[in-house]
Formats: structure tokens, C-alpha cells, sequence
DNA sequence: CAATAATTTTAATCTAGATTAAAATAATCC
DNA sequence: GGATTATTTTAATCTAGATTAAAATTATTG
């Protein structure tokens, strides 16, 4: 038995239900979108998602792990790029920014998290929580070398994570627009970073 | 009858039970709450609330309009308040923030805008975007009088937005934290905006 | 204080949509 | 190609929580 094709045939409907349930609920919100939606979407009935998956509090929560992650792998991927602290904010935005709006998203906007299970909840608001130190590190780190000026990183992490992570609620797919948005942003959310010269 | 009295107690209890579902909205996610839930925090019985609303659904939709409400306040003093775009821009952020962390507040976060039905979700959609591009002109106002250096406004204003809109995502009431979040928003937010000097 | 209106509760329903078990189909392997 | 394993469907249940109607309580008014 060749066990890395089934694995990857199970693997890819299990990324692609993750895709058509994080669309959905951005879409059409939480309490909008029933199981059957999101199988409609792959073409499938409700039922077959629970070869997949528990039930739907585990479906939100593997799309909520999968944002995280998301999110994580921009932060890593700037972190090892970027020669300095600004630089490293900027990257990390313009990567976090192309996820969100590009072909690996959609990103499902964590508006559940309580209502996870306890044990999912603290999965995911660890992720979350190493992600947003991770990048008041970068800002700190930035402050120290001089490349940011001196600010609250606290919150200028939560305003500039906040625009980020709001963008699905606007944003619909059209690749000009999203373009636009990997254009703008990191510039847009940036620009207050800049040591003024 | 002192029709007033009368309008005032069940206006009161009517506006108590926004926010107490406001408050529960945000903290515990939309299918977290239930009416009871809501109930609960006004010392009532799930069915009270019947009373002053027909259906959950309502229930949602008006804690979406009185959000939207109080950002358009806002919007309104900047707009009458400040002498220049920029002036605005930062009023308009320091006021909406003001609300969102203080005792006007809590402000429900929209998750489940596309759940509402379709003649309640245009009223809230209506709002909003006149909200944004309210915002928009103020930002376009700003550039014109040349408080504010050139951006694509579109951008800029989701930016902001978002920022302003997540803050209920990381915000739990807490006054000192309350002041420094006032204190800081509007700075952040607007230090992109400045014309270089 | 009696009468009327406003508010809340109690105690049932009612229902959409999640969940499950068993059967059917499709893929893969020897 | 037949056997085995993986995936999906069909056809029921099951259930939390929304909703309702009638009764009880509380406030107000003249």
C-alpha cells in the first residue's frame, strides 16, 4: 500500500474542505453557514465532512489552526529575511497581507473563539498569542536598532494586527484589488513605524 | 399618563439589553450566546427579552445599528469639530475609539452581518458604508487641503477601520488600559498621515 | 384603592441543523 | 479481477436553544 498517496488524497479534500469552510464563514458568518453549505461548496454531502472531521466545532477549529498558522509562517519567513526591525515588521505585514488575500486563503476571521472546546480554545489562543509577542519583539527589536521610532508596541501591534486581520471582512476575492492590497498596506501600516529623519 | 416615564423605563431596560448583548456577543462569540445568556446578565428570564425584540435576529440586527449609530456620532463631531482633514481624521479615531472602550460601549463586532435577513442587512450594510466613505472623504478633504499626504484612501481607510473595529477582539474592560488604548489609537493611526516637513 | 396597562415568568412546543449508523460506491492493491 | 480499504451517501435520529401562549406579577393612573 503506496501510503503517501492516500495520504495526500485525504489530505488535499481536507485542505479543500478547510478552504470551502473558511470562505463560508466569512461569507455568510458563523450561524449562516451549515455543514451542508460547506459540502455543497466541494460538491459533497454534509455527512461525508465527518470523515474529515469530528463535528463542527472541530471544523472551526482546524480552520482557526490553519489561519494561525498561516499567520505564523509569514512572521517566521520575515523574521529570517529581515536585516532589521523595521524591516522585518514590513515583511511580515506584506506576507501576512499576500496570504490573506491570495490563493492560499481564505483566512476564516476567529470571531468563535469562545465558543470553542476548552482544550481547542487554549490551542488556538496560544498560537495567537505567540504571534502577536512575535511581532511586539519585532517592534522592540526595531526600537533598539533604531529603525522604529519609539512607540507603545503594544499597541501598535493590536492596531496594525487589527487591520490585518479585518481585511476579510471587506476584501472579496478580484485579483486587482488584492493587488492593490499587497501593495498599499505594508506601506500604509508601516509609514507610522518610520524614524523621523 | 406621563408617557415619557413610560417610554424611559423601557427604553432604559431596552438599551441595558443591547448592551448586555453587546457585552456577551463579544466575549463569548455569536453561537456561544444564548438569549438566556443574554437574559441572565439583566437578572430576566430568556423570554422577557421577547419583549423587546422580536427574534434573536432583531436582537442582533439592533445591536448592530446602535454600533453603527454610535460610529456615526462620532464621525459627526470630527466632521463638525475638526478645522482640517487631518484634524478630523484624528478626532474621528479618538472618538470612535472613546466609545468603543468606554461606558457607551460595549460595541457588538459585525461577525454576522450576512446571517441577518436581507431587508436588515441593508440597513446595517447602508450605515456602514456610508460610514467609510464618510471616512474616505475626510481622508480625500485632508489631502486636498494638504493636512494629509497623499494615499490611496481607499486603502488607508480599511486600514484604520479595521484597527478600530478589531478592538473589542483584544480590549476587556479595564480603565487604565482603557486610557492608554485613547491615548494611543489616535496617535498611531493618524502618524501615517502626516505630510513629510 | 380599584382598574388598567406594562413587564416578566412559567411551562410548553417547535425546529433547523448537527449528528449517527448502515449501506453503497469508488479507489487501490496483490 | 477479486479482495480490501477508503470515501460518500442515504435515511434516520437527536437536541440545544429559539419561540410562543397564557398566567402571574409589578407598576401606574385617576
Amino acid at each position: 500500500m503506496v501510503r503517501i498517496a492516500e495520504e495526500t488524497r485525504f489530505q488535499l479534500q481536507r485542505g479543500r474542505m478547510l478552504k470551502a469552510a473558511a470562505t463560508c464563514f466569512n461569507e455568510k458568518g458563523y450561524s449562516g453557514t451549515s455543514l451542508k453549505d460547506v459540502a455543497n461548496h466541494l460538491g459533497l454531502t454534509d455527512a461525508a465532512l465527518y470523515y474529515y472531521v469530528r463535528n463542527k466545532e472541530e471544523l472551526v477549529y482546524q480552520c482557526y489552526l490553519r489561519a494561525a498558522e498561516l499567520g505564523k509562517d509569514a512572521m517566521d519567513r520575515a523574521r529570517a529575511e529581515g536585516h532589521c526591525g523595521f524591516e522585518q515588521a514590513f515583511l511580515y505585514i506584506r506576507y501576512h497581507v499576500e496570504i490573506m488575500v491570495g490563493d492560499r486563503g481564505p483566512v476564516a476571521i476567529m470571531s468563535e473563539i469562545p465558543s470553542l472546546k476548552p482544550a481547542h480554545r487554549n490551542d488556538v489562543l496560544n498560537v495567537s498569542r505567540q504571534h502577536s509577542t512575535g511581532f511586539e519583539e519585532i517592534l522592540a527589536a526595531g526600537i533598539q536598532d533604531g529603525s522604529i521610532a519609539e512607540c507603545d508596541v503594544r499597541m501598535t501591534g493590536n492596531a496594525i494586527m487589527g487591520a490585518i486581520n479585518w481585511i476579510p471582512k471587506w476584501f472579496h476575492s478580484d485579483a486587482l484589488l488584492a493587488k492593490k492590497v499587497v501593495a498599499e498596506f505594508p506601506k500604509i501600516l508601516t509609514s507610522g513605524l518610520r524614524v523621523a529623519c
